[in-house]
RNA sequence: GGGAGUUUAGCUCAGCUGGUUCAGAGCAUCUGCCUUACAAGCAGAGGGUCGGCGGUUCGAACCCGUCAACUCCCACCA
C-alpha cells in the first residue's frame, strides 16, 4: 500500500484511540504487577478543556504511559468534580434565560433541573480529554455525587462530629452576594482596588460644637456603627476616654473606646467600629462587648436595621450617603486610597463579611500528620519550593467553613427541631432515634439543613474514594491502588485541594493519598498574562487540535514547560510539532522505499559502524531519558528525543546507511533500521501517541501496539564508538564547511587526504567519511598536501584536493582565526597550570585534564602553523 | 508588612556536585542549495559583560553579601 503524503492526524486520531479502548489497554485490574496510579483532579462537571488542562493532562498522560510501557500496572482515574457553586450559578443562569427563577422552584424541582444539566453538560470535558489522547480507565469514571460517594461524604461529616473535630459556630465569614452564600477564605481573592478614604465628623456628647473625625472607605456602614476606638495612648483623645458620640444622619449615641488594635499614624486615629461589617470590628466588639447591628440583606442591600436607604444596594447607597454626609456637613474630606479588597473567586462580586452561623472544620485537629508528611518527603512535592508556602499554610492553619448555602452539593446531614435543636446523623429515621436519646424527645418533628458542603470537603476524599476506599474499606481495588503514585495539580490549589487530601488520606486510610505531587506551571501567553476564559486569550483547544492534531498540540504544550516554572505558551510549538512529525513521516517514507527493493546480501560490514553507533547512542538516550524521567523534567525528555530522532537518526544515521540511488540496501542493516526506528518511535510514545503507534504500524506487520510494548531492558553503553562517532561528526562538518567557504558546490567532487596517527579509527569511519562529503577518494599522507584546502579537527590534518580555483586567502583567514583562538587558550591553560596554588589545591583528576589541555593545544597549533606555512 | 521565586543570545528556556574547549539548545536571523524521504526541507554561519556591585576560592553563570527589576503566595491596618 503506498503511504499517503503527509501524516494524516484525523484519521490516525480516531483508529487508534478506537483501538485501545476495543483492546482495553487503558483499563487495570489488580494483580501481581507493580501498580502506577494516578487520580485526575477532577475537572469541574461544568467545564470544557482549556490551557491548562491541556498541559496537566498531557503530562498524567505521559507519566501513565511511560508506566505502561516499562510493565507497569498503570492506572489512571478519570472523573468529575460536582463544583457546588460553579454549577449551580450555571444552573441559575440557565433557568433565568428560560424565564424561571430559582426561587419559585422547590429544591427537589431545582435538583431535577441540576441533574438533567449534569447528564447533558457533564461529560463534554471527558470527551475532550479522549480527543487529547489521554489513557484514562474510563470504566472507573467517577463524580463526587455519584451514591457511594456521596454516602462516603456525608459518613466522614458525621464522623468528624462525632470526634468532636466539626462544629457550628457564628462567625464572620467571606460572604458572597451575587451567590448568596459563604465562602471559604481560599475562595476570596485579593485584588487592589482603587478607593476612597471618607474623613467624617461625628458629634460628640458633649456641650458645645465638638466633634471627633474617623477615617473609613465604607460610609455606608455607619447605621451599623457601635462605638468609636482610638489608640489609649493617643493624646489627641486622651479626653475623650469613656465619652459617647452621635452617629451622623440617624444620631445613634455610641461609646468612644480605647484599643491599642488602633494604629495613631492612620487616618485620624480614631477608627469607627461596626462588629457586624469588618472583621477586625467585630473582634473589637467581642472584646469590649459591643452591640451588633446588621444592616445588611443577604443581597447586599440595606435593611431595616440601617433605618435609611432601605432596600439600596450596599454601593448605591455609599453614593448617596456620601453625598448627603458631605451635603450636611459631615464630610470633612475624602482621599484617594489604594487597598486590597475581597472579590469571590465564583462570581467576582465583592466579598462581604458577615456574622453567620456556619459549619466548621477544626483543621489543628487533623492537620499534623499532613504536615510531617510533606516536611519529611513521605509526601514529595517537585518542585520542592512548595514545600516552605505548605508549611506555612499548614502551621497557620485556619478553620475551614465548610457550610454553603446551596442547593447543588452534598447536604448537611443535620436535622433541627423547631427550638434549634439539633443532631447529626444520616437519615431522617436515625435522626430522629438519635433526637430521642439526646434530647428526650421521642418523635420529634425534624427538617434537615438546608445548607450544601464546600466542594472541596467531597474532593478531599478523591484518592480512596473513587476505588471505594470508604464506602466499602479494605476491597481489593483500593487495596492494590491505594497509596497512589503521582498527583499532577496546579500550585493554585495546593490549599483548598493538596493539602486536605494529605489530611484526608492520613485520617481515613492512615496512609498518603500519594508519593509524589507534581506542581506544573500556570499557562501564560506570550504577554506573560494568565490564560483566562475573560481575558479570551486562551485557545480553542478543540480547533487547534482538529487542526494541528492531537500531537502536535502535546508537543507544543510540552516542549515549552519547564517542570514547576510558568510556561509562556506560543502556538509556534504546535508548527514545531507539525514538523517534527513531518520529518518522521518522510524517515518512514524513506525506509519503506527500501523495503520495496530487494534485499540482496545480508553482511553488516560496511554500515557496522552506524549501526553499532545508533545502537549504543540509543541507549546513551534511555539512560538520560530515566534520570530526567526521575525528576520530572519532561520538557527535557521531548528536547532530547526530538534531537536523537532528528539529528542523531534521521541527519546522520539515515544518511550513513542509506543505499546510493537505486541500489539495494544491506538485509541486515535494513532490519536494524527498523528497529531503531521502532524503538524510537516507542520511546516517544507517551509524548506523541498516535503519529508513533501509526508508523510502529507502518514500518511492518505487527502483531503488537505500541501502547503496551514494554521498553527492552537498558544495555551498557560502547564509549568508543561514541566518541568515534563524535570525531565522525566533527570532521564531516569541518569538511562541509570548508567546502562552503571555498564555494565547492555539492556535487563538486573532492579527493580527501588524511593526515593522523589514528588511521585505525579512520579507516573504521571512511566508507561513511566518503560519502558524507562527497569525496571520489580518501588516502592517508605523512606530508602536507600542496594547492589544497586544509582543514584541521582535533589533531588530524584533513587536506581538500579539488580542481577548482582555491581562494587561498580566505583560508588563510580561518586558520589564522583557529590560531589566535587556540593560542589565547594555551595561555590561558598555561597560566592556570602555572600557578602553585592551583597545583597544590586543585583534584589530581581537574589538573590532569589542563595538562591535556596544554599537550593538545600545543599539538595542534604546530599543525596549523604548517599548513599556514604549507599555503 | 512577611515569605518564595525569577533575571543567561532578538524570543522561550537548559546549564544537576564550583573544574572537560562551558557560555549551550530550540525558535528567529544570515549565507548557500529545488541533492533522487522531507523547501514543513538540506548544508553551514553569526549572535551573550550569565541583572549591577562587592566577597569567598587556585578557579564562579553556579557559593555568600548587597542593590535593582519583575512575578507569585500569605497577612485584619480602617
Amino acid at each position: 500500500m503506498e503511504l499517503s503524503k503527509n501524516f494524516d492526524h484525523s484519521a490516525a486520531e480516531q483508529k487508534w484511540y478506537q483501538h485501545w479502548l476495543d483492546k482495553k489497554y487503558f483499563h487495570s485490574e489488580p494483580d501481581d504487577r507493580e501498580p502506577y496510579t494516578i487520580v485526575i483532579p477532577p475537572p469541574n462537571v461544568t467545564g470544557v478543556l482549556h490551557m491548562g488542562h491541556c498541559l496537566n493532562n498531557t503530562i498524567q498522560d505521559i507519566l501513565i504511559r511511560r508506566a505502561r510501557m516499562q510493565g507497569k500496572n498503570a492506572c489512571w482515574v478519570p472523573g468529575t468534580d460536582h463544583a457546588s457553586i460553579a454549577t449551580e450559578a450555571k444552573v441559575v443562569q440557565m433557568l433565568r434565560e428560560r424565564g424561571i427563577a430559582k426561587s419559585s422552584l422547590s429544591r427537589e424541582d431545582f435538583l431535577k433541573y441540576a441533574w438533567g444539566w449534569k447528564e447533558k453538560y457533564g461529560g463534554i470535558i471527558l470527551q475532550q480529554l479522549k480527543k487529547m489522547g489521554c489513557s484514562l480507565d474510563w470504566e472507573r469514571t467517577s463524580f463526587t455525587m455519584d451514591p457511594d460517594y456521596y454516602q462516603s461524604v456525608i459518613s466522614v461529616f458525621i464522623d468528624l462530629y462525632n470526634k468532636g473535630y466539626i462544629y457550628r459556630g457564628k462567625r464572620m465569614i467571606n460572604w458572597d452576594v451575587k451567590a448568596k452564600t459563604a465562602l471559604s477564605d481560599e475562595e476570596v481573592i485579593r485584588k487592589e482596588t482603587q478607593q476612597k478614604l471618607y474623613h467624617l465628623r461625628y458629634k460628640l456628647d458633649m456641650p458645645g460644637d465638638e466633634y471627633i473625625v474617623i477615617a473609613t472607605v465604607r460610609p455606608e456602614t455607619i447605621m451599623g456603627d457601635t462605638a468609636i476606638c482610638v489608640h489609649p495612648d493617643d493624646e489627641r483623645y486622651k479626653h475623650l476616654h469613656g465619652k459617647f458620640a452621635f452617629v451622623p444622619l440617624i444620631d445613634r449615641r455610641i461609646p468612644i473606646i480605647t484599643d491599642d488594635y488602633v494604629t495613631m499614624e492612620f487616618g485620624t486615629g480614631a477608627l469607627k467600629v461596626t462588629p457586624a461589617h469588618d472583621i477586625n470590628d467585630n473582634q473589637l466588639g467581642q472584646k469590649h462587648n459591643l452591640d451588633v447591628v446588621d444592616i445588611f440583606n443577604e443581597d447586599g442591600t440595606l435593611n431595616t436595621e440601617a433605618q435609611i436607604y432601605i432596600g439600596e444596594d450596599r454601593f448605591e447607597a455609599r453614593k448617596k450617603i456620601a453625598k448627603e454626609l458631605e451635603e450636611k456637613g459631615f464630610l470633612l474630606k475624602t482621599e484617594d486610597y489604594t487597598s486590597e479588597v475581597g472579590y469571590s473567586e465564583r462570581t467576582d462580586a465583592v466579598v462581604e463579611p458577615r456574622l453567620s452561623l456556619q459549619w466548621w472544620v477544626d483543621m489543628k485537629k487533623i492537620s499534623g500528620p499532613a504536615l510531617s508528611a510533606v516536611m519529611d518527603d513521605d509526601v514529595k512535592f517537585y518542585p520542592s519550593k512548595f514545600k516552605n508556602l505548605y508549611r506555612h499554610w499548614m502551621e497557620n492553619i485556619k478553620d475551614w467553613c465548610i457550610s454553603r448555602q446551596l442547593w447543588w452539593g452534598h447536604r448537611i446531614p443535620a436535622w433541627y427541631d423547631n427550638e434549634g435543636r439539633f443532631v447529626v446523623a444520616a437519615t431522617e429515621q436515625e435522626a430522629k432515634e438519635l433526637f430521642s436519646s439526646q434530647h428526650g424527645v421521642s418523635n420529634a418533628v425534624l427538617k434537615q439543613d438546608e445548607d450544601c458542603l464546600d466542594t472541596w470537603f467531597s474532593s478531599w476524599l478523591w484518592p480512596f474514594e473513587v476505588f471505594k476506599g470508604y464506602s466499602n474499606p479494605n476491597n481489593p481495588d483500593v487495596n492494590y491502588y491505594y497509596p497512589t503514585n503521582t498527583l499532577v495539580t496546579a500550585p493554585e490549589i495546593i490549599f483548598f485541594w493538596v493539602a486536605r487530601m494529605i489530611m484526608a488520606g492520613y485520617e481515613y486510610k492512615g496512609q498518603k493519598p500519594f508519593s509524589e505531587v507534581y506542581f506544573t506551571g500556570i499557562v501564560r501567553d506570550k504577554q506573560g498574562r494568565k490564560m483566562s476564559k475573560s481575558l479570551g486569550n486562551s485557545p480553542d483547544l478543540l480547533e487547534m487540535i482538529d487542526k494541528d492534531g492531537a500531537d502536535a498540540v502535546r508537543f507544543g504544550i510540552m516542549i515549552s514547560s519547564p517542570a514547576g516554572n510558568d510556561l509562556m505558551w506560543d502556538p509556534s510549538g504546535n508548527d514545531q510539532g507539525r514538523f517534527f512529525i513531518n520529518k518522521m513521516w518522510n524517515a518512514l517514507k524513506l525506509v519503506k522505499m527500501w523495503s520495496l527493493r530487494q534485499a540482496q546480501d545480508d553482511s553488516l560490514a560496511a554500515n557496522n559502524f552506524a549501526v553499532e553507533w545508533f545502537e549504543n547512542r540509543l541507549n546513551e538516550v534511555r539512560i538520560q531519558l530515566d534520570e530526567q524521567f526521575r525528576d520530572f523534567r519532561l520538557s527535557e525528555s521531548l528536547k532530547t528525543l526530538y534531537s536523537l530522532i532528528w539529528d542523531d537518526f534521521c541527519s546522520w544515521y539515515l544518511e550513513w546507511v542509506k543505499p546510493g540511488f537505486e541500489q539495494p540496501i544491506d538485509k541486515g542493516v535494513y532490519e536494524k533500521t527498523i528497529s531503531f526506528f521502532e524503538e524510537l518511535m516507542q520511546l516517544l510514545h507517551p509524548f506523541l501517541p498516535f503519529v508513533t503507534e501509526e508508523i510502529y504500524h507502518q514500518l511492518k506487520e505487527q502483531n503488537d501496539d505500541l501502547t503496551v510494548k514494554r521498553y527492552p531492558a537498558v544495555r551498557t553503553t560502547g564509549k568508543t564508538i561514541l566518541s568515534d562517532a563524535i570525531l565522525l561528526k566533527e570532521v564531516i562538518t569541518a569538511i562541509r564547511d570548508a567546502r562552503n567557504k571555498n564555494q565547492l558546490k555539492p556535487k563538486d567532487s573532492i579527493r580527501l587526504h588524511i593526515q593522523t596517527d589514528n588511521t585505525d579509527t579512520y579507516k573504521v569511519i571512511e566508507s561513511i567519511l566518503l560519502k558524507q562529503v562527497n569525496a571520489e577518494s580518501i588516502s592517508y599522507t605523512s606530508d602536507s598536501v600542496v594547492n589544497s584546502i586544509t582543514v584541521v579537527v582535533q589533531k588530524d590534518k584533513f587536506f581538500i584536493e579539488t580542481t577548482t580555483l582555491l581562494d587561498t586567502a580566505s583560508q588563510k583567514q580561518q586558520l589564522q582565526k583557529d590560531l589566535d583562538y587556540l593560542k589565547g587558550f594555551l595561555v590561558s591553560v598555561e597560566k592556570k597550570l602555572g600557578n602553585e596554588r592551583f597545583v597544590q589545591n586543585a583534584k589530581p583528576e581537574v589538573i590532569e585534564i589542563e595538562r591535556k589541555k596544554k599537550t593538545d593545544a600545543e599539538e595542534k597549533i604546530k599543525v596549523i602553523e604548517n599548513s599556514l606555512a604549507a599555503l
